[in-house]
DNA sequence: CGATTTTGACCGGCGC
DNA sequence: GCGCCGGTCAAAATCG
C-alpha cells in the first residue's frame, strides 16, 4: 500500500546535482532525469518479491578523473530515508584519488615492527588501498528495491559473501557480496529496509566481465540494449532484473507486461524478445515452499511472454 | 574436501 | 587526536 510513498520518501531531491550519467549511460538511451529516479512498478500484495524502485547512481565515480569532488554534496541527505540512507550515499571517490592513504598508513606502522606482519600488512594495505581506491571511484552502482521474504535474490550470478555488518539504526544486518567468478570484481549488498522489513534493498556495483552462469549468453546481456548502454552495464542489470521480472509473470500476465512497460519506458535493456527462461538455484525452493504455487516448476506463464522458440533455445 | 558462510578484527574516512 | 562508522579481511566453522 504505502510502497508509493516510501518511493517518494526515497527519492531524493537531485543529492549530485547536475551530474552526469556514466559514461555508459547517455541521457538518450537511459532517461532517467536524476540520479534518483525510480520506477514504482507494482503495488499488488500478491507477491512475495516485487520491483519496488530501481536506482541508478554514482555516476561521477565513472568519469576517468575525480580529484575535485565536493564530497559534502554528495553526503547522504541522511534525513530523506534512513533506511536506504546507505544505498543514497554516493561515497564518492576520496577528494584525492591517488594512493596517499597508502602511503600514510605505512609511515604509521612503521615504529611498530613486527618483522614478517609488518610486510604482510604492508602489501596488505597497499593492495587494499589500491583496489578500494580504484573501486570507488569507478564502479557504478545500482540499487533496487524489492519486496521479498529473502534477503539474497537471485539473480544469475553466483556470488560469495564476504561480510556483515550492523546496520545504525536498524534491527537488520547489511550483508556484503562479492561475484564468486575470478577477475571479476562485481559487488553487491543486501540490507533490509528498517521501516519495512519487507523490502530488501540490493545494491550493486561494478561490472561483471563474464557472461551470467546461469543464463548463459543470450539472455539480457547485450542482447537488446538500446543504443548507448555498454554491454557491461547492461550487464549489471541484466543480471538483475530477470529475478524480478520473473516473479512478475509468474503472478499475472498483464502486470509483468505493466512492469516491461515500465521498465522499457526507463530504458532497461529488456523487451519482449527478450528471453526470460531462468533458472532459480537456491530460493526458488524457499519461494515454492511458501506463498509461491508450483509454478516455477515449467514455463509457466512463460509462455504467454516469451516467444517458444526463446524457451527452447537454452 | 573444496566452497561458502560466519564473525571478530582491522583499516581508512570523516566529523568533532 | 579521538571516536564512530562503513567496508573488508581472513581464520574458523559450516555446508554440500
Amino acid at each position: 500500500m504505502e510502497k508509493k510513498e516510501m518511493l517518494q520518501a526515497v527519492k531524493t531531491e537531485d543529492a549530485i546535482g547536475s551530474s552526469p550519467f556514466p559514461n555508459s549511460f547517455t541521457s538518450n538511451s537511459y532517461p532517467f532525469s536524476s540520479v534518483f529516479d525510480f520506477c514504482e512498478v507494482e503495488k499488488s500484495s500478491l507477491g512475495f518479491m516485487e520491483l519496488l524502485g530501481v536506482q541508478e547512481f554514482s555516476p561521477l565515480l565513472d568519469l576517468p578523473q575525480v580529484s575535485t569532488m565536493p564530497s559534502s554534496a554528495l553526503k547522504d541527505p541522511s534525513e530523506t530515508a534512513k533506511e536506504c540512507s546507505e544505498v543514497l550515499n554516493q561515497q564518492p571517490a576520496t577528494p584525492n584519488s591517488s594512493s596517499i592513504s597508502s602511503a600514510s598508513s605505512e609511515a604509521l606502522n612503521d615504529d611498530r615492527h613486527k618483522g614478517e606482519q609488518e610486510e604482510q600488512q604492508k602489501t596488505k594495505k597497499q593492495l587494499k588501498a589500491k583496489k578500494t581506491n580504484q573501486k570507488r571511484q569507478k564502479e557504478p552502482r545500482f540499487a533496487f528495491m524489492t519486496k521479498s521474504e529473502v534477503d539474497h535474490l537471485e539473480d544469475g550470478y553466483r556470488w560469495r559473501k564476504y561480510g556483515q555488518k550492523a546496520v545504525k539504526n536498524s534491527p537488520f544486518p547489511r550483508s556484503y557480496y562479492r561475484c564468486t567468478s575470478a577477475s571479476c570484481n562485481v559487488k553487491k549488498r543486501v540490507e533490509r529496509s528498517f521501516n519495512d522489513p519487507s523490502i530488501v534493498v540490493t545494491t550493486y556495483e561494478g561490472q561483471h566481465t563474464h557472461p551470467s552462469p546461469v543464463m548463459p549468453r543470450s539472455t539480457l546481456a547485450g542482447a537488446s540494449l538500446p543504443q548507448g548502454i555498454s554491454t557491461g552495464s547492461a550487464n549489471t542489470f541484466g543480471s538483475l532484473m530477470p529475478g524480478n521480472l520473473f516473479l512478475y509473470q509468474q503472478r499475472n500476465h498483464q502486470q509483468q507486461q505493466q512492469l516491461l512497460n515500465t521498465l522499457q519506458s526507463l530504458g532497461f535493456p529488456y523487451n519482449d524478445s527478450t528471453p526470460k527462461n531462468i533458472a532459480f538455484p537456491r530460493e526458488r525452493r524457499l519461494r515454492n515452499a511458501g506463498t509461491a504455487p508450483a509454478f516455477l516448476s515449467d514455463n509457466g506463464l512463460l509462455q504467454d511472454i516469451v516467444p517458444s522458440h526463446m524457451l527452447k533455445e537454452e
